[in-house]
DNA sequence: TAATATATAGACCAGTTGCTATAATATTAT
DNA sequence: ATAATATTATAGCAACTGGTCTATATATTA
């Protein structure tokens, strides 16, 4: 009983982390097997509707993961400034070791989906936007107006992204640490 | 003569555009035969090495335009603030006809090449180098010293390419818009 | 022990990249 | 001008891998 999610959920994470980090398409279903060790059978049993349900049911995974491990960085500070700066820090730390990035990365999936797999497109969609959520709440806990929150949060969310996007390319996190910098002064305003 | 670089370059422009919205793995080298009308054949006849000499050479193609593009488009108002604001502005307005979208998206295949294809990530950074060096030398021109320069020039890139993400992901260019708001507080330090 | 539910291995076909044998064209020699 | 040769270009096949599904094994319950 127990050992049955166990088997669903090691597929799980192994499969959000492949995605995440290669790709989905650059991930085949074995190489999930194989690094999960789960049996190749079990794939279909527990996600009849193949690999676009497993990457929808990933993407589920993450969210969860990932909505708690936000909260927690930003209220690590009261000052908003010194908790973004924080969030963004912890991240940049992690560039090096990316297969601890713990779903962080979201921008290639939902690139890949953008055009070609629209229920994916709109998961991916919804993931961004609880995440910006985080963010624009913590802006308003911090004494922003709500128009002017939502417009930070959106800023702030898209500098990680495009941040993220840069360092991993470039294998140093300059970019993300220049985010860093960048922070007292956006929320100066 | 002239219909033998034909062919090569129209397999070049269709593979440089299915490579950057559909992304790499997700391009099959016939789509690219049937979407260009070039001969099969003649993929390995002009790119003896396969798809990731293909992509290499794509993405030459991509820096020389692009560069192009974003020096127009940066000198068409002396004004830093307005000029950048016209740069993103013009990129906003393609989101919505992405096959218009002229070599701008980078990220999707920067992600994809970061961890499994070594050389091609090398050439995705120096496309991204490139790009930011048009964003510096406007911003220098503007009187930014050096070092604020290469800031703003980073941080202005990434914000761009965390908004393209965004904006295709939601098919939405909000958050393109949104960054085109920021440029004048951004600029004013 | 039979019947049902759960889980898995391995076969299958479609589609992939890469290549080779051939065709078309240009160039040179007679 | 024609034949022989070299160059350029191309069609289509081979080898392989991918995702998918089915037939079988294992466990659970009646």
């Amino acid at each position: 009983m127990t050992v049955k999610i166990d088997t669903r959920s090691k597929i799980l994470k192994t499969a959000l982390k492949l995605f995440q980090l290669h790709g989905y398409h650059a991930t085949g279903l074995n190489e999930i097997i194989k690094e999960s060790g789960a049996p190749k059978g079990s794939i279909y049993y527990y996600f009849p509707n193949g690999k676009e349900e497993l990457a929808l049911k990933a993407l589920d995974l993450s969210t969860k993961i990932i909505k708690t491990r936000i909260q927690q960085e930003l209220s690590a500070f009261i000052d908003p400034v010194k908790a973004f700066q924080f969030h963004i820090t912890e991240i940049a730390n992690f560039i090096n070791h990316p297969e601890n990035l713990d779903d962080i990365p979201m921008s290639l999936l939902s690139l890949e989906a953008a055009f070609t797999m629209e229920s994916l497109r709109k998961a991916c969609a919804a993931t961004f936007e609880a995440r910006k959520k985080i963010y624009v709440e913590k802006l308003i806990q911090s004494g922003f107006k709500i128009d002017k929150a939502e417009e930070l949060g959106m800023i702030i969310q898209l500098m990680i992204e495009g941040a993220i996007t840069l360092s991993l390319t470039q294998k140093d996190n300059l970019p993300l640490l220049t985010v860093v910098k960048q922070i007292p002064m956006l929320l100066k305003s």
